[in-house]
RNA sequence: GUCCGGGUGGUGAAAUUGGCAAACACGCUGGCUUCAGGAGCCAGUGCCGCAAGGCUUGGGAGUUCAACUCUCCCCCCGGACACCA
């Protein structure tokens, strides 16, 4: 018998099944469908991680699975290949980004096949092939057709040392940019941004029609974050201008004063002088907004959050008071929530209390909790928030009500009153889609002086980024695109005018938006993908990724999808039928793999130690396909055995005779358990209960049937040892992995003798054996216990006063 | 601070979802076989105890005949968001 020796067979297999092409979807197949996707890789110069090689191996051997159960399996893979590691990467090395790019592809596609993985490497695509991404600019241009892509000032990220704007991504959390340790600053910049908000419904109501593990659903509605309020106008003391604030909790007669954002129109009504105040009013406006402007968020963090502001000299007029109540400015209000305004109320929340203390300015008491001390109301503790216990005092009609009952009789006061109007407010923000680097999507966009924003023609597309020795950033926080005067200018498709490109690109998302319909139809210049095909294959039958792609990429990619749904060019409402996350992979020190801690494993050396197929099982083995694991180089000595004793038992264990009834039980019991556990995703109790079959072969031997099923069952998780038993030991017919799913045999799992526990108040004493027949075995058991010794000695003397039975499990005696 | 996970032997973990806690694997101990190679085989291995027996799933309470599993409070670890009105 030769030994186990993974490089002789595993290098070879792979060869033999890109030949024969075994892993390729076929299109409009009679078979039923399925669809397995997993979140298609960033091709790092870091080449492939441990991490992606688990979620892979267990996707592969789902996909496997189904496939041997007769579906018709896609499983395809590509590259998301624009971003900033590799722009970064390539200014660093003086490599051009697309060079660096198909570099990075051609090692990872290396690693992946020494694998073994059944991807169909036919519909390959990569976001950053032209003819990939002039249907990313296309969908850029029918959501500007249809109003969901418009340009607004928001505050950015703003390095004043590098002169460049910055991702989010780019910014530490103490403010500081992560490449030149400098901190940052917000400004105000024209972007582009995508209408996301129009969907927040929609995206929140279909969650009903798909199947995401709980986790993430409770992840996607926290992030919509819908929240049902009113807007109530407030009218300013002497002058026609209103404000309108939002509030979720209206504890009306506790409101003392208003502050609004400095972003706010009525700010910049004050200082472009069109509302009058006193000029020392607005010198302090300006002051503050300058200050505030200027503040780093390492300034921010550093204050502790300590209320800063000033008045606007303006007065607003609390409707149930009738009081006057003093309107501030003041940066904790975001001008992008709510109404960038809010009604301060500092008895019952604990930053308007904080900004009441700070200012003066007078605390009402509107609810009285359950153990409040009312003269203890200039206490921070002594704040009653919503979601609190209390009931209303201090507010006329409202008296004596239940915190939750006053705020819904106060709305309905004032929206019979005119003052206030019931809204819906979401958490979810429009996207902001514009992004100032080189190697990501050109907006398709011209810019003319005479005709404004005019879109690039379909024709012209795509757009294409010009190849350019120089891309770094600009220094005037424009994209380094904005230097390539060649590419800027151009033609305006309308007049004919000289006009100007627009230099932004698109961030990394709107590649990763779409990609799961164009590997059905990769090629197709005509459309991003064909309807019929897409009919065929959607929606996807199981989302795989990471967990931190669960919130902003999962919500992302189904709004384009809900659009493109709307527009009619794909055909089902929802992209991902199911989704499930995996957990990462941790260095054998139990912190996140990284160059810097020295604890990075590499696929590469593993399968060159022990083989793919000892990798694939261990990185299913190690713990729960959904939580994160460390890595454990002596635990995959156990996998690694686990093979060697398997490829000696089918050497040396198959006899021309009946398997024992034992290991044929237990046979049929394993088949059914890792056809369970497939279908919930439990990889590791996979492993382990082929591991327990192989433990008990050892005392006995297979038929060459028996045998054939278990190869077939292992096929998935091991291919290359399971088609070099398949075909080589076994003699059987190429290959493995066409052939059916075995089926278990409902009669011989069942056990005919079982054990049945007794406890006497709940407490394991002993056990009794019996045959398993039907009907008797409940009286034949108690009967049985009653007269076991261990027993009589707890049952002496006293008197049985219930007995329970579970069926096959136990017998339990109450006694008093 | 808010939300979401998680806490079980020396270690990674399992537990049919309320029914024998610790399957499987690593490690360790002893033995066999070989001999210094990350090889193979057998036995043992939660804790205390010579034993009978008792104790044990982060801590505390509760529900139940029965709790790792359900309920409440608290502690610790990880992740996401963070002045969201």
């Amino acid at each position: 018998m030769p030994s186990y020796e993974p490089k002789n067979i595993e290098s070879k297999w792979q060869e033999v099944w890109e030949k024969e092409k075994i892993y390729q979807a076929k299109d409009f197949d009679q078979k039923p469908k399925f669809y397995t996707l997993i979140e298609f890789p960033y091709p790092s110069g870091a080449g492939l991680h441990v991490g992606h090689a688990r979620s892979w191996s267990a996707m592969d051997a789902y996909s496997r699975k189904k496939r041997m159960q007769g579906y018709n399996v896609i499983f395809p893979i590509g590259w998301d290949a624009f971003g900033l590691p590799t722009e970064n990467y390539a200014i660093k090395n003086k490599i051009h980004p697309s060079i660096a790019t198909s570099k990075n592809i051609a090692t990872f596609k290396k690693q992946i096949k020494k694998l073994g993985i059944s991807f169909d490497w036919n519909r390959e695509i990569n976001t950053t092939d032209p003819k990939y991404y002039k249907w990313t600019q296309w969908i850029f241009l029918k959501l500007l057709e249809n109003k969901l892509a418009f340009q607004k000032e928001v505050l950015v990220n703003w390095c004043p040392s590098c002169k460049t704007t910055l991702a989010n991504e780019e910014v530490l959390a103490n403010g500081a940019h992560e490449r030149c340790g400098q901190l940052t600053e917000k400004r105000l910049q024209k972007q582009w941004l995508l209408r996301i908000t129009k969907y927040a419904q929609r995206l929140l109501d279909d969650l009903n029609l798909v199947d995401y593990s709980p986790k993430i659903r409770i992840q996607q509605e926290n992030w919509i974050g819908k929240k049902e309020g009113i807007n109530i106008t407030y009218d300013i003391d002497g002058i026609s201008d209103k404000v309108i604030v939002f509030t979720t909790a209206p504890v009306n007669f506790g409101a003392t004063f208003i502050v609004v954002a400095p972003e706010h129109e009525l700010v910049k009504k004050i200082v472009d002088g069109k509302i009058d105040v006193l000029e020392s009013n607005v010198r302090e406006i300006k002051q503050y907004l300058e200050i505030s402007k200027r503040k780093t968020e390492q300034e921010r963090l550093d204050e502790k959050r300590k209320k800063t502001g000033v008045f606007t000299g303006l007065y607003a007029i609390n409707h149930v008071t009738n009081g006057k109540i003093p309107i501030w400015v003041t940066d904790f209000v975001i001008a992008s929530v709510g109404t960038g305004a809010v009604q301060g109320c500092p008895g019952h929340d604990i930053r308007d209390f904080q900004f009441a203390k700070e200012f003066n300015i007078p605390i009402v008491r509107v609810i009285k909790g359950e153990d409040s001390d009312e003269s203890q109301i200039e206490k921070e503790d002594q704040v009653i928030e919503h979601g609190q216990k209390g009931c209303f005092i201090n507010s006329g009609f409202l008296n004596g009500l239940e915190f939750d009952d006053g705020l819904q009789k106060t709305m309905d006061y004032f929206e019979k009153k005119g003052w206030g109007r019931r809204v819906v407010s979401y958490h979810l923000r429009d996207w902001i889609f514009s992004r100032q680097h080189y190697w990501g999507e050109p907006i398709p966009i011209i810019h003319c002086e005479k005709c404004g924003v005019i879109p690039v023609p379909e024709k012209d597309l795509p757009v294409e980024l010009p190849y350019v020795e120089k891309y770094e950033p600009s220094g005037t926080g424009e994209s380094p695109l904005a230097s390539i005067k060649e590419w800027v200018s151009v033609k305006c498709p309308k007049c004919g005018e000289s006009a100007r490109r627009e230099t932004d690109t698109m961030p990394n998302w709107a590649g990763s938006n779409w990609y799961f319909v164009r590997y059905l139809d990769p090629n197709n210049e005509k459309e991003l993908s064909s309807l019929k095909k897409m009919k065929y294959w959607l929606p996807i039958d199981i989302y795989q990724g990471g967990f931190e792609h669960t919130t902003l990429h999962l919500l992302y990619s189904r709004f384009i999808y809900k659009f493109l749904y709307d527009i009619g060019v794909v055909p089902t409402p929802e992209p991902y039928a199911k989704r499930r996350s995996h957990g990462i992979v941790l260095g054998p020190d139990n912190r996140k793999m990284s160059k810097s801690f020295g604890n990075v494993v590499n696929p590469d050396e593993i399968v060159l130690k022990y083989g793919a197929d000892t990798l694939r099982l261990y990185e299913m083995f190690m713990g729960p396909f959904d939580q994160a694991v460390s890595w454990n180089e002596d635990s995959l000595q156990g996998c690694f055995r686990f093979l060697t004793r398997t490829w000696r038992l089918f050497n040396e264990n198959i006899k021309e005779a009946k398997t024992s009834d034992n290991l044929s039980r237990k046979l049929h019991q394993t088949i059914k358990k890792v056809a369970q556990d497939f279908e919930e995703l439990k990889f590791n109790t996979i492993v382990s209960a082929l591991m327990e079959f192989i433990n008990d072969w050892g005392k006995s031997y297979l038929s060459k049937k028996d045998a054939e099923s278990f190869i077939k069952i292992l096929a998935p998780l091991a291919p290359h040892i399971s088609e070099e038993i398949w075909t080589g030991v076994l003699k059987n017919e190429f290959s493995v992995h066409k052939e059916t799913w075995p089926e278990y045999d409902k009669k011989l799992i069942i056990e005919d003798l079982i054990t049945i526990m007794v406890q006497v108040n709940g407490k394991v004493r002993a056990q009794v054996e019996m045959k398993n027949e039907d009907g008797q075995v409940e009286a034949k058991a108690q009967d049985r216990a009653k007269k076991d010794p261990r027993i009589i000695k707890y049952l002496e003397g006293k008197e049985i006063k219930k007995t329970i039975f579970v069926p096959g499990k136990l017998v339990n005696f109450v006694i008093n």
